[in-house]
DNA sequence: AAGTCGTGGCC
DNA sequence: TGGCCAAGACT
């Protein structure tokens, strides 16, 4: 099949089985797919429809996000996870309106100098924003590509191969909806476990002579596994890491959090107490050692139970000591901020801290 | 260039 | 249930 016969019948495919989302149509500005795009990196729809909702809601402009305090944005961004992308999105609006007078660059090099901007949000933007040519290669692309073309390529490392093989089939009319079609088809039709090939509008042809079946253009469905593809590397073993939290409270009542460093892991966001994470499990004696607050006199007892999380490269188990403060604390341990639970609302608290408060209240 | 960086849903 | 995956970026 000619390319062009390609990019025809799936952007027939997207014009009759759009979804829509709050970012397409009208709204598609330069600011909304922007934030979009970055709201959506290595995170599903159904996640992202609600937060962005909320988030435009609260900074509908570049200019107004980039005049908010980052804890606001950290606050608006808990729970998505990747909390880098909260910093740079943050970032970004300030360049935006500071060099660029509050107005995207249509230029996918000038995007890709933005922080948290990379190839394929650069190559999105240009594609639908600016409804300009592109190759924007995601995990979807990736997946259909390697399909279509049967790619022998380890992936995501032969993503070039896939860029390639879109530069081939970006049509110059509609570059955005045939970008966002192809994305649709991997999340929709071409999935990971149960591809539904019959609803592939790639799907094998009708012959003209007798109705006999012809094949198709998708060499892994000619090849009958297409799950198979893309081809991956295998993943390395995640280790366990083990913590515990120091549960303090002060006599108002109020719990000890701190706010984590601005680079790494959960950066920037708020947390209880801890002795490291590390993947050697914690003697008592250890334990004491990394008290948070000088003058140790505390009587910590246990909180029965174990907080499990899994993090990307890792899972962590935490058990929690509680203690209680017969005196004011000393000022300023590593700049508490002492929160009585009805204001932990207020906090950026990441997921893993929200398990350890619904573990300690359980209790 | 391989590791780091969250979280929730799926089977 | 534990591993896999999701509209990746950064170091």
């Amino acid at each position: 099949m000619k390319n062009s016969n390609l990019s025809k019948s799936l952007l027939i495919w997207y014009d009759s089985n759009k979804r829509d989302l709050p970012w397409r149509s009208t709204k598609a500005t330069p600011y909304n797919v922007w934030l979009s795009e970055v709201m959506l990196q290595q995170t599903t729809v159904v996640t992202v429809i609600p937060r962005y909702t909320s988030f435009l809601e609260r900074w509908p402009d570049v200019r107004a996000l980039a005049g908010a305090s980052i804890d606001d944005v950290l606050h608006e961004w808990q729970g998505l996870g990747y909390y880098a992308r909260a910093r740079n999105l943050h970032r970004c609006a300030r360049v935006v309106v500071e060099q660029y007078g509050g107005v995207f660059p249509d230029d996918e090099a000038a995007l890709k100098t933005l922080p948290g901007i990379g190839d394929y949000t650069a190559a999105a933007i240009v594609a639908i924003a600016f409804g300009n040519f592109s190759t924007p290669v995601d995990g979807n692309i990736i997946r259909v590509i390697s399909r279509l073309e049967g790619l022998e390529q380890v992936m995501p490392a032969g993503k070039g191969a896939v860029r390639m093989r879109m530069a081939e089939l970006v049509p110059a009319k509609r570059p955005g909806d045939f970008v966002q079609g192809l994305m649709d088809l991997g999340s929709m039709v071409c999935t990971v476990r149960k591809p539904d090939c019959p609803a592939c509008p790639w799907g094998s042809t009708r012959g003209s002579t007798r109705g006999s079946a012809r094949a198709g253009p998708c060499r892994a469905r000619a090849g009958g596994k297409p799950q198979s593809y893309p081809r991956k590397a295998a993943k390395k073993p995640r280790p366990t890491r083990y913590g515990v939290i120091f549960w303090l409270v002060d006599q108002a009542g109020r719990v000890m959090t701190r706010r984590r460093d601005e680079t790494g892991l959960l950066g920037g966001m708020m947390e209880f107490p801890s002795t490291p994470w590390r993947e050697q499990d914690w003697t008592h004696e250890d334990v004491l050692s990394n008290v948070p607050v000088a003058g140790a006199g505390l009587d910590w007892q246990d909180v029965p139970g174990t907080v499990r999380h899994t993090f990307t490269h890792f899972h962590l188990e935490l058990r929690i000591l509680k203690g209680h403060l017969s005196s004011m604390p000393e000022t300023a341990h590593d700049h508490a901020i002492w929160s009585v639970p009805h204001d932990f609302v207020d906090l950026a608290l990441p997921t893993v801290m929200k398990k350890v408060a619904k573990l300690v209240y359980s209790s």
